[in-house]
DNA sequence: GCTCCTTTGTTGCCTAAGCAACAAATTTTC
DNA sequence: GAAAATTTGTTGCTTAGGCAACAAAGGAGC
């Protein structure tokens, strides 16, 4: 979307990738907290100190994985973006819970830290790309700028928590219908700041 | 076998390793002519001038990359030396035979170049082995290390003599059949030798 | 013939990655 | 709970790789 003209040394992009790679390898067999930055590197066959100049920590890099992996998966859910505020947050819904299972499918549990990350990195994703489509597509002209930012940070945290609350709790229950009786109340809120 | 202890730098390793990657990944799609320089470091996804600070150009590659594949292909194959020169020998002709139609096999039509490259590299490769083999397995104790050298020479290029024709014209001809009829040829000249 | 365009090697300067050694924190082991 | 062994960040110096610009050598087309 925003144009940044800012050249990326071909080197870095290589070692960022060898280095992201490295971890969703080893996240096959070990848990996160077990994987050691060592490790990591080994794996990506790179030096230690090349991590640290990368990433903080492993914890940056793990934020990075995810926010990178999350933003993949819904560009390529969302091509365009549906054509109603319903269908919009029905698709958020879905991804939500298709990109969690996925991600908890291949790498061998996560234990609760890895999740608690993964949460912030997928709730600032999701306000970025609601506050987009807000932008474009919800005619709320009357609206002023800062209400609609409010909006999106509610609205982010609002689907999470329901798509969290189906994973961890009523995981039981089907997933259409969950979705059924959720996005009304998403849409309530969008609903009620029109004027 | 050597206890080469140079230690190679992890980034030559891993560029080398990309360039060979990147010519093999080309080669499924375009003719060895077709490929340029540029398309390897593209592919590769290093810069050109580096392609050249490894290879003086695309044939010295595809030499290395020949010479590691069949090296790598023959030390499979012949894990431990077979116990007589008869199963040794025929061993050599299976494994030219198969290795040859593997190229040929996933790589695009290589042209008549590509061919003479290959040969080169591969009779190199096989004069090693078996002036190896000759050293370790084999009692000429009375014949002279030049002698020797000599016979491994020969041997090497009777051996892919041997198989170039059955690649190229015999191929009709069942394979078993025609290492049957080879293999007394070669072993001869090497009890020749036996006082 | 001629031009236009691409590919080929080469060069000097700049930047990212490798390395070794370090102190500090953490975990393991007994 | 103390000693031993890992792991973690950090640092200064070395080296491989990126870049841009170059001359030279084909090709393709007219």
């Amino acid at each position: 979307m925003l144009g940044n003209a800012v050249k990326i040394d071909p080197r870095t992009k290589r070692t960022r990738k060898l280095i992201l790679d490295a971890l969703i390898q080893l996240l096959r067999t070990r848990t996160f907290e077990e994987v050691t930055v060592n490790e990591i590197a080994e794996a990506a066959t790179i030096n230690r100190a090349t991590f640290y100049a990368h990433f903080s920590d492993k914890y940056a890099l793990v934020d990075e994985l995810i926010r990178d992996g999350f933003m993949m998966f819904l560009d390529r859910r969302m091509q365009h973006y549906p054509d109603t505020p319903t269908r919009y947050m029905q698709a958020l819904l879905w991804a939500i819970a298709d990109h969690w299972t996925m991600i908890h499918g291949q790498c061998n549990q996560y234990h609760r830290f890895f999740d608690s990350l993964a949460e912030t990195q997928i709730k600032r994703m999701l306000e970025q790309h609601i506050q987009t489509w807000l932008d474009h597509y919800v005619p709320l002209r009357s609206v002023a700028a800062t209400q609609r930012q409010l909006l999106a940070t509610m609205l982010s945290w609002s689907v999470f928590a329901l798509a969290a609350r189906w994973l961890y709790s009523d995981r039981c229950q089907n997933l259409e219908n969950f979705i059924n009786d959720s996005v009304p109340l998403l849409v309530g809120s969008i609903e009620a700041l029109k004027v």
